[in-house]
DNA sequence: GGTCATCTGCAACGCAATTGCAATAGACCC
DNA sequence: GGGTCTATTGCAATTGCGTTGCAGATGACC
């Protein structure tokens, strides 16, 4: 790996870590990176078995995630089959609450679903998050 | 322990197993009454440290509550703190069918919701269950 | 380039959930 | 009541997620 090159590659996600007061190192950059690269949220799990093939140890994409997570630059979500999931949070992180999640309880993977795909009944309370537990249509058919 | 005595001091728990085609078993029997006898849902844990106290192997309190859950006897929910917990389910269980139950992010408590409260348009899968996270009425009002 | 707090890798642990296997107990028939 | 056969149980072990301690490496700052 060639640290040097890996931060000065990615000037957003370093300004972001800066405005935070967090350390710009070469394993969160990787991490922001990995999860801005995914359409959808990612487990710890998803995420090490990646990482780890540039060297990072699990421990350390686990931290980070805690980390990055508490600084608000990530949002962290326990889904349905119990795992948790992050996903990087644009602006505010507030597009990412709107649409609804189908975890298949099949194949295990998270599908971002159109926001009109579950409606709620107002005056229900304050809802931020829909989830769903299922099949997904590809183990349908498949 | 006196497994007899167990047995024929239950006819009700003992009728709901014949029912469903299972075998009537001292441990079985345990279960149901263990959880019957529980106000709030209780988890696999929970009820283990409660039944090996007479005996029963924590593996087969397990596998007593996903043959008692598969049966529909009980239901069986994965918290917000990501461990499932089971309850008895009276008459059929037919009033806990899909439910969906919204969790609150700030007081932590499950409230379950009128089935109607939610729609999920069809052909994105086969859903399962349904879960909000947001803030609850009381908590918006408190 | 030096200093020091933070971060990282390595290793290990706790707990919930799960499974294989051999011994046991329930259902059923006589 | 005794025999038979399968489902159930106890024991032991494993997986996987989440988490932490510690010693060495690295980033921030001067």
């Amino acid at each position: 790996m060639t640290p040097e090159r890996s931060k000065a590659n990615h000037p957003r996600l370093r300004s972001l870590l800066e405005q935070r007061g967090l350390r710009v190192t070469v394993r969160r950059l990787a991490v922001l990176q990995a999860l801005g690269a995914s359409r959808r949220p990612l487990s710890h799990g998803e995420l090490a078995d990646e990482l780890v093939t540039t060297g990072m140890d699990r421990a350390t994409v686990y931290r980070n995630l805690m980390v990055l997570a508490e600084a608000k630059l990530l949002l962290r979500t326990r889904m349905p089959d119990g795992i948790f999931r992050f996903e990087l949070l644009r602006q505010g992180g507030r597009a990412h609450k709107l649409h609804p999640y189908l975890v298949c309880t099949e194949c295990g993977q998270v599908r971002c679903l159109p926001r009109q795909a579950v409606s709620v009944k107002p005056g229900l309370g304050d809802v931020l998050e829909v989830q769903l537990r299922g099949r997904c249509l590809a183990c349908l058919q498949g």
